[in-house]
DNA sequence: GAAAAATAGTTGCATATTCAAACTATTACA
DNA sequence: TGTAATAGTTTGAATATGCAACTATTTTTC
């Protein structure tokens, strides 16, 4: 019965660790100005520099509706443009604006800041094993299919 | 230049945990039959047995009006009822019905294979330190206020 | 003991998110 | 050239969310 018991226990400190980083209310304004979905885009749009509409679609695990929705409301905001690609015409290429490209840095930098800050708050002599377990349970959660 | 670049580390293996665990992706469906808010809510009314709204939301992070709302497609459901409290009539109790406590049983038990197959893959040698490293990580995250 | 303040919830309003399905436009291919 | 595949958009319908205004009940205050 020792399994059961620590893996109830992996299950309570990943739901809490769900809480804590505050995905779980995935409320409307997230740390900066903007909604957590468009929060998400932006990120990925802005590490990308550039991306199609499927692959940002792609990468946040959501439908291409639901994608080209977010962006029509990031580009409302001025935070990022559509081109279409020269190169074949069905593609658009979504990239950051200048405004869009100071939240993305504001937002990188206090994201950073966050981590720094966690990381600091680490045992110096834990901190090694911290990445290596996370890591190590990423691995293991990847090779599950979710309860599907 | 060290710790900047184990921070950075830390937000990447977090970032990547976090669509791993399908948070992202909050989708309207998750593993059962109901939305994500729903389950949330579901799982924490099962738990608790019986619970005030305020006490729901709070547990919850969201706000009473979304809270009751989201009751409120569960009730709508069938899956948890609401009862004035006798002693002080402005509280609500919230509890399962018995097609609710059906559903949070399914879950738990989904759940509960879900999280045992992930502590299963790793390996032996390694679960102890897992499980430390993210109560470490845990309390790490407690202390930061988020970037507010 | 009555008026005021506090507390628990609900409802109205506006917006965002999500998926699925139908649709348009463009390119590949047979 | 006509069909299939691909990239995106639009529309429809449900849910989620926060804020503010509101009701109902209990507690506090004078």
């Amino acid at each position: 019965m020792r399994k059961i018991e620590a893996s109830k226990q992996l299950r309570e400190l990943i739901r809490m660790l769900e809480r804590k980083l505050g995905i779980l209310q995935d409320s409307q304004l997230e740390c900066c100005s903007i909604t957590m979905a468009q929060c998400h885009a932006l990120v990925e749009i802005g590490r990308a520099k550039n991306i199609s509409l499927n692959e940002l679609a792609e990468s946040l695990n959501l439908e291409n509706s639901t994608m080209s929705r977010t962006v029509n409301n990031l580009v409302t905001n001025d935070f990022v443009k559509r081109d279409t690609d020269p190169q074949d015409r069905r593609y658009v290429t979504i990239s950051l604006t200048e405004k869009g490209l100071e939240l993305y840095t504001d937002i990188e930098d206090r994201m950073s800041q966050f981590f720094k800050n966690i990381y600091s708050s680490i045992q110096p002599e834990k901190r090694e094993q911290v990445i290596e377990s996370i890591q190590i349970l990423l691995d293991a959660v990847g090779e599950e299919p979710c309860c599907k």
